[in-house]
DNA sequence: AAGCTACATGCAAGAACGTGCAGAAACAAG
DNA sequence: CTTGTTTCTGCACGTTCTTGCATGTAGCTT
């Protein structure tokens, strides 16, 4: 067995089964629990996984389901969404994406803003139902339980006519290498799709999403207008993404 | 189970169930006692919960309560939702309208149950993330603020793609000449069309409907398959109603 | 006040860990 | 084909971490 095959392996245990016990992998596969060790902590380095005694979980937040997601760091997504929000000023026509980040940023929009927001998140869209002067567009599909959005062909062909000034996007890791990542393939080719329609993408990335990567890339560091994080400026994944010529907006 | 596996699970029973007893927990995995009070404490140092004699609290009570809270219904839709939902068996694909009542049939639907649901309310839908076996399918396009639902072309156009079995509808007037109305004209539109794509239609009237009639004319009395009220079956316009050859369902 | 339960701490056994090292395998150069 | 280099893998060793038990203390109940 090839050790990227190996480490291929690894992750997508590590999705199918929430987690990955040393011991045991080591004796499935025949080799030695030290290899299991060393392919896990390059995967942590990665940002693919999260390293804990006796083996390994998912990247910590991403993969939890929504309700424990949603307490995660919430003074962090506040902060990174009270960023964002400034993004959409008046008239501005907005996609705004799925995920606890931007449901935050749909509750940080002032309650008289007047402009036009799509989504393809039930729960942002019914968040948004108090502004008055907001007009919400949803982009209907099946919903994808995992982060509750539509996704998949019916989705996409929706969002094909959609003309938007920004997209604010969520992605579960931000990595100076890896890029933009997301924990499904769907849900990346809809994140893409909306990136499509929209002149500015702007990522929304909290405080944990910073430095660690996912199983499916979304788009590369270059292909969005910015980045918006509450990280301090001299964290070293920060500083090797304004090295990268990348555009960080800390709130 | 991995250490951290165990915290994470701490945590999340911490938030269903409002509460932690340190003996019963240790029972239930089977491990020591102390062991959970060391997560326990490490958890209460990381200012994740309360620590108390005996186990442990939210850190905040609010959480607990705020669930039960927010499920609590007026009688008179609770009593119609679960009526309701009992014309959704495993199986089916239905379509649910916007509205209070139709949320209460979505909370009131079995948590385990497999079936697949359309919807035009984003509400409706984030209600459903929480039913793992029920495939969600959002009508998009543009939200009609009175209801928030969608409505208008775009939503008429993607309802044409649905087959389901049954429409469960929700209107804010019964009235024994007026049929069934509303108070809005696309809204009213938009209802036609979703009644057209299920083999069945069936009304939610909860009691303040019976005897009603809006704006907006939806359909007739005859045009669907029942009507689903919990007012007594001896009220004046109930008996008008059941003169008249139509079939409610009593909750 | 008495009895019981829960608690913190110390301790020892075992498990998991990281590191250094050596042999094996893959690969490139001669 | 041979030789040297690099990479990968498993083993050995000392270290660190976890866990259950024992002990003495603190807190709740009656």
């Amino acid at each position: 067995m090839l050790a990227a095959q190996r480490q291929e392996l690894l992750l997508r245990r590590l999705e199918s089964e929430g987690r990955i016990v040393a011991k045991d992998i080591a004796l499935e596969l025949g080799i030695s629990e030290d290899s299991i060790r060393r392919d896990l902590r390059e995967l942590a380095a990665a940002g693919l996984c999260q390293r804990v005694y006796g083996g390994a979980l998912p990247v910590s937040p991403a993969i939890a389901d929504l309700q424990t997601r949603t307490n995660v760091q919430p003074d962090s997504k506040l902060r990174v969404a009270t960023r964002a929000a400034r993004l959409i000023p008046p008239g501005t026509t907005a996609i705004l994406d799925g995920g606890t980040t931007a449901l935050a940023v749909a509750r940080s929009l002032p309650p008289d803003l007047r402009a036009t927001i799509v989504t393809h998140s039930p729960t942002v869209a019914s968040a948004l139902v108090d502004h008055a002067g907001v007009e919400i567009h949803v982009i209907g599909g099946r919903i994808f339980k995992h982060s509750a959005v539509a996704c998949g062909a019916a989705a996409v062909e929706a969002a094909a006519g959609i003309n938007a000034d920004v997209f604010l996007m969520g992605v579960t890791g931000v990595h100076p290498t890896a890029g933009l990542t997301t924990g499904d393939a769907d849900e990346a080719a809809m994140k893409r799709a909306l990136s499509r329609r929209a002149a500015d993408t702007y990522v929304l990335a909290s405080a944990e999403k910073i430095g660690t990567a996912s199983r499916f890339a979304v788009l590369g560091l270059a292909d969005v207008a910015g980045i918006i994080t509450d990280v301090a400026p001299d964290h070293p994944t920060l500083r090797d993404l304004t090295a990268l010529g990348i555009n960080v907006l800390t709130a």
